[in-house]
RNA sequence: GGUCCCGUGGUGCAGUUUGGAGUGCACGCCGGCCUGUCAAGCCGGAGGUCGCGGGUUCAAAUCCCGUCGGGACCGCCA
């Protein structure tokens, strides 16, 4: 650096030719080099901002990814060499001086997004694959999520606080990533699934508005839409009702709408669960196309065919669906199956709404007629129905239709959802104990709450909690509830589920102790910031906003997580490790 | 725990259905030529345990069995 230019002056893709004359220093990686004999050759310097094409006197020393600074002058490109796809296309630095500051071998794949990588190969050299435009723009379009949704918070009252990584295991929920603990051999901390007591705790004390992007770290299989560790906008205030949580959530998640797309998020439309499950088979949905669930039950309520006598016969309609081949009908019917239905009975519309299926001929002519009147079906689609019990009925059509009907994550816009009045227990197990839904500090609905007393197990099942998630095109963002802060409830609720108060008490004794000294009214909400980011990214799986991720097994093929410690670590620990299973 | 898909020079693919010499394409890499390119161009070159192991066969990238790795999904994720 003999210039009396600092290091660097400007940055590659913010030149323009308003920086004409000016003398600059540039730094950044060799993009791409051009030569063009001894005396001629051309540089596509590379930095986070974008590429600035160089004017050198012979690039034979320079390679792809030496990291160089270059002193130049800004200039117009000759006529005729302006490059309208590059941003800086109109300029290029001329007179340049360029010194090497580090040199580099060949990058392992290709930078250029022509191509698509293996993720594998872009995972091991994760710091190289990190320079490429996608990677830069995601994790850019992270940290503007991160700062907008930390305003968005300061802004409405809300306080961050810290709590704790290394906390006590509690055996509800998902798995627990568990620490060794070195003082005391033979105990574990547990890492956080979530801040959940701890956020309660904070409104015993006080704290009135809490909320915290948290790490948050669950030991269960890993997804496109899941890693073992993953990270919240986690919230709780009190003093509130469901209806605030969800309007001081919607201003965060359209602080983060804006940043990213400069769009104004629209109200947050909202469903209830049941409406959800019976439209669309899911607490999901994925509400940026139709193809809804279509009730059959009442066409065939007399009906003579022995696979539609069932309590619940449902449908969807794939339009331009009888286009599709016999072995690709098949494949649907073993999905199905394979998801959970009996059978899966298929229907090809022709003229004038006849139908072209293997069962019709065990539906009688009102069925038939009914049955296209219903589903509004017209020539060329195809009909598929599944007949069994409601829930599986559900289950099975909102995956087909999924599997159908699914855009591309870039397609369809932003469909944000409220899913509203989950139900406080999903089901009965085998000892007529309800198993919750939610987790079990969940407030009733109030209208239902005498349900609760009615000693008929089923009518338990039809209690609405004040629950509700957040869903983003199929997406789950979120989920959050309003909480229950006394004590007479919360034992009524234990002993619904079974719990005895010993073992509550050894559970979530520091909790229902806190309870017992003035616990307020409260309630909070909790959403991914993984899978929003990716979706405003337009990423498929949020790998792709992550700087360093673990692979579907959970592995770093960058520094080989998870891996052994040697015999004096475990020594320490007061661990000892058995030998490996052998089925 | 389960279902399905993928694995071929550094990278991305084709070749596998129907077995016949590591065959091909594009990019990258190395060398040479080239004074306005921008996915520069032209010429030449190097680079391979066809993931791994076993089997069938005169002969296996190709067929069979097993295994490892990666991915998508179901279960799971209160």
């Amino acid at each position: 650096m003999t210039d009396s230019l600092p290091m660097r002056s400007d940055h590659c893709g913010t030149l323009s030719v308003a920086d004409i004359d000016r003398r600059v220093a540039v730094c950044g990686w060799v993009a791409r080099r051009r030569e063009h004999g001894e005396h001629l050759a051309f540089i596509d310097l590379r930095d986070h901002t974008g590429l600035i094409q160089c004017v050198v006197d012979g690039a034979h020393v320079l390679r792809s990814e030496f990291v160089v600074r270059i002193t130049g002058v800004v200039r117009a490109r000759p006529e005729g060499t302006v490059n309208p796809n590059l941003g800086t296309g109109a300029v290029e630095l001329g007179e340049c001086e360029v010194e090497i500051l580090n040199i580099a071998e060949p990058p392992p794949f290709q930078l250029d997004e022509r191509v698509e990588v293996d993720e594998m190969v872009r995972l091991a050299h994760r710091y190289v694959d990190l320079r490429t435009d996608r990677m830069q723009r995601n994790l850019r379009i992270r940290s503007k999520v991160n700062a907008s949704l930390r305003r968005a918070m300061d802004d409405q009252g809300f306080v961050e606080i810290e709590t704790p990584m290394l906390i006590a295991s509690t055996p509800e929920g998902a798995r627990d990533f568990v620490v060794p603990s070195r003082l005391t051999p033979g105990s574990f901390y547990a890492l956080p699934q979530s801040p959940q007591l701890f956020k309660q705790l904070c409104m015993v004390g006080g704290i009135d508005r809490y909320y915290q992007i948290a790490r948050c770290l669950r030991d269960e299989d890993l997804r496109a839409d899941r890693q073992f560790e993953f990270m919240q906008l986690d919230t709780e205030a009190s003093f509130v009702t469901q209806e605030e949580v969800l309007a001081f959530i919607s201003v965060a998640v359209a602080a983060a709408v804006r940043e990213v797309t400069g769009q104004e998020l629209p109200e947050v439309p909202r469903m209830t669960w049941h409406e959800a499950q019976e439209r669309f088979g899911s607490d999901k949905p994925d509400t940026r196309f139709g193809m809804e669930l279509i009730e059959l039950t009442p066409v065939f309520a007399n009906t003579e065919f022995n696979a539609f006598k069932a309590s619940c016969v449902k449908g969807i309609r794939v339009p331009g669906g009888a286009e599709f081949t016999r072995s690709r009908l098949d494949d649907l019917t073993e999905r199905a199956k394979r998801w959970g239905a009996k059978g899966l009975v298929w229907m090809r519309v022709r003229a004038e709404g006849e139908l072209d299926s293997p069962v019709a001929k065990f539906l009688s002519p009102e069925e038939l007629a009914g049955l296209v009147a219903t589903t509004e079906s017209v020539e060329g689609d195809l009909i598929l129905l599944v007949a069994d019990e409601r829930h599986a009925v559900c289950h099975v059509l909102g995956l087909l239709r999924l599997e159908l009907g699914r855009p591309p994550v870039t397609d369809g816009g932003l469909q944000f959802l409220w899913v509203v009045d989950f139900p406080l227990f999903e089901a009965l197990d085998d000892n007529n104990n309800p198993i919750p839904a939610h987790h079990p500090f969940t407030m009733p609905h109030a209208e239902d709450v005498e349900l609760l007393d009615s000693g008929d197990p089923r009518d338990l099942l039809k209690v609405r909690s004040q629950a509700y998630d957040l869903v983003l095109n199929g997406w789950e963002l979120g989920s959050g509830s309003v909480r229950i802060h006394r004590g007479d409830i919360q034992k009524r609720m234990f002993s619904l589920l079974g719990i005895e108060a010993e073992e509550a008490q050894e559970k979530f004794g520091f909790l229902l102790d806190a309870f017992r000294f003035g616990a307020p009214p409260h309630a909070g909400f909790a959403f991914g910031i993984d899978r929003l980011v990716a979706l405003l990214a337009g990423e498929e799986n949020i790998r792709e906003v992550i700087a360093f991720p673990k692979t579907q097994s959970g592995h770093d093929p960058l520094t080989h997580a998870p891996s052994t410690i040697d015999a004096a670590q475990l020594e320490e620990l007061g661990l000892r490790v058995l030998p490996p299973k052998k089925d």
